[in-house]
RNA sequence: GGUCGCGUGGCCGAGCGGCUAGGCAGAGGUCUGCAAAACCUUUUACAGCGGUUCGAAUCCGCUCGCGACCUCCA
């Protein structure tokens, strides 16, 4: 028997049953990148966090719509009134349009994603996308009363809102230190208290990317943009929202805001938050130029690195620390999930060639069947624990144990029962493959196996051996490879048939 | 300063009051032409000081150290 799968709401700071609103239907929204740079490691870990929740809900047979936005516009370099659009700026400095540095950096995020081996999301919008909708939201908040206007810029009514709601509950602050604290900085008077934050902003002179509005020229906030995203593809509650820590305040309580203002109800159910990855202790973060891009991390071009480690490696590293707990990137640690990850992708080749047989004379043996069926219950508890791939990862290690013993003769198949067996291989591969998400890393140099090969070829026909150089021959064509006998040498090329 | 979190063996990292986490590294053994892998056994722990309890890494208090957010950040 395993216990229900529960996830850690910030909302409630609890672990709590998933219940979700439509089952099977689950709708999961996760705050995606503001594609005006590489994504680094930090934010590839929150993504990969993700992706587990994705896969195993889908594990657990959920019909899940997992909407990851694309933030291209409205997120500011600060939050002075004067404040640069972080797109615009790198368009100005890089020359080119905005949203040909959306694309480039869209393109890099999508590839990065795809050779950790994530799963593409159901809808992935972007702001820009959605300004129909999001000047829709702004007119409703406006004349619901949460909003005001101020020379062409709209911004949101944190004071009022208070009044009926409770501000802060999802970050854990407290409204009145939130408006009594920090009133000295300057340029913020068109908002009426410090903590208001920007629904549209009036389009100064220089900036580059503006859209009419009733308001003026400019351009929507950035929190506004989840709220109606997600509220457009998923419903104004749905089930689950994530992201990365630091966005919990105030990007997240703003949304929680708006969206409750908006529709009067609670916008989403469980709110998640993944930790930071650090370097030596601390964040990795553009401003602190600590951050390790992929690609630095792929090729070991980094000052930070010692060697390369490949997609899977940083995958396993990742699974092996909890979303919530903050892990530290090291050379040691990464060493370590190199070879963890190896020995888990060897065991699923063998796991693969295993298959079921009877023998009379072998008696089952109840305390391995039971032992092993205790170690699958493990898997599960370990997801079902807020999606704790540690604890998951550790009980597939045991189930590797006794796969290994199998594949040694140690333990006999017939020992176990057939459906712990099947049990067994069901789990190790749908956990290693669908749920956790490895795949397997071959080996590149296939070029230097075919030398291999034909060195042996060649001196199978020096010796005249010509049943192994037809042999050879054959199994190479097989592949698609043709061999050719050249006057003086042996050379190989893709076979045309 | 405010809010929150963390401090586990050589390293990473689970743990949510009693029951072997796991991986990497180390030691011994089995296997083996050599090697690797695998398997078996095994050495190192819970920041410090108090308290609660029959029993605490796990709960409470204090101290020390570290971090995150409070301003853009996954």
């Amino acid at each position: 028997m395993q216990p229900p799968f529960k996830i850690y709401n910030t909302l409630t700071r609890k672990k709590e049953v998933f219940k979700p609103i439509n089952p099977p239907l689950v709708g999961m929204y996760v705050c995606g990148p503001t594609v005006y740079n590489y994504v680094h490691l930090g934010n590839v870990r929150t993504f990969t966090g993700f992706d587990i929740l994705y896969r195993y809900l889908l594990h657990l047979g959920y019909k899940v719509r997992y909407v990851r936005n694309i933030t291209d516009v409205g997120h500011l370099v600060d939050d002075a009134d004067d404040g640069e659009d972080k797109i615009g700026k790198k368009a100005k400095l890089d020359n080119l349009e905005p949203m040909e540095v959306v694309q480039k950096y869209t393109n890099d995020f999508h590839d990065v994603m795809n050779i950790l081996n994530n799963k593409a999301p159901s809808i992935e919008p972007s702001a820009t996308g959605h300004m129909i909708e999001q000047i829709k939201m702004i007119e409703d908040l406006l004349e619901k009363g949460f909003a005001y206007e101020t020379n062409g810029s709209v911004y949101f009514d944190v004071r009022k809102y208070s009044e009926s709601h409770e501000y802060g509950k999802l970050s854990g602050r407290n409204i009145d230190e939130l408006l009594s604290g920090q009133r000295e900085l300057d340029g913020q008077d068109e908002k009426r208290e410090n903590i208001d934050f920007a629904l549209w902003k009036k389009a100064t002179k220089g900036h580059i990317m503006r859209w009419p509005s009733p308001w003026s020229d400019g351009f929507p906030g950035w929190h506004l943009e989840c709220s109606v995203m997600g509220q457009k593809y998923l419903g104004k509650t749905f089930d689950i929202h994530g992201g990365g820590m630091d966005l919990k305040f105030p990007h997240h309580e703003c949304e929680v805001a708006q969206g409750t203002a908006c529709n009067d109800v609670e916008p989403v159910n469980y709110w998640m938050h993944a930790n930071m990855l650090t370097v030596n202790g601390q964040k990795m973060s553009k401003s602190l130029n600590n951050s390790i891009l992929p690609n630095e991390l792929f090729s070991g071009n980094n000052p930070l690195l010692d060697q390369a480690y490949s997609p899977m490696t940083l995958r396993f590293a990742f699974m092996q620390a909890h979303y919530r707990s903050t892990m530290d990137i090291s050379n040691e640690a990464l060493k370590a999930a190199s070879k963890g990850y190896r020995k888990m992708i060897n065991g699923l080749r063998l796991v693969k060639g295993l298959s079921y047989s009877e023998d009379s004379a072998i008696e089952k043996d109840a305390k391995l069947n039971k032992q092993i069926l205790s170690i699958i219950d493990s898997v599960y508890r370990g997801m079902n624990d807020d999606l704790n791939t540690a604890v998951a990862i550790a009980g597939l290690f045991n189930l590797l144990k006794k796969i290994n013993g199998i594949h040694l003769g140690q333990i006999k198949i017939p020992a176990l029962e057939k459906e712990v067996f099947d049990k067994m291989v069901n789990t190790y591969i749908s956990f290693v493959e669908d749920v956790l998400g490895f795949i397997e890393e071959k080996p590149q140099n296939l070029e230097s196996a075919i030398e291999i090969v034909l060195q042996d070829y060649k001196e199978a026909k020096e010796a005249k051996d010509y049943d192994k150089v037809d042999l050879i021959r054959g199994q190479l064509k097989v592949m698609g490879i043709s061999v050719k006998d050249m006057k003086d040498r042996i050379e190989w090329a893709y076979d045309e048939q």
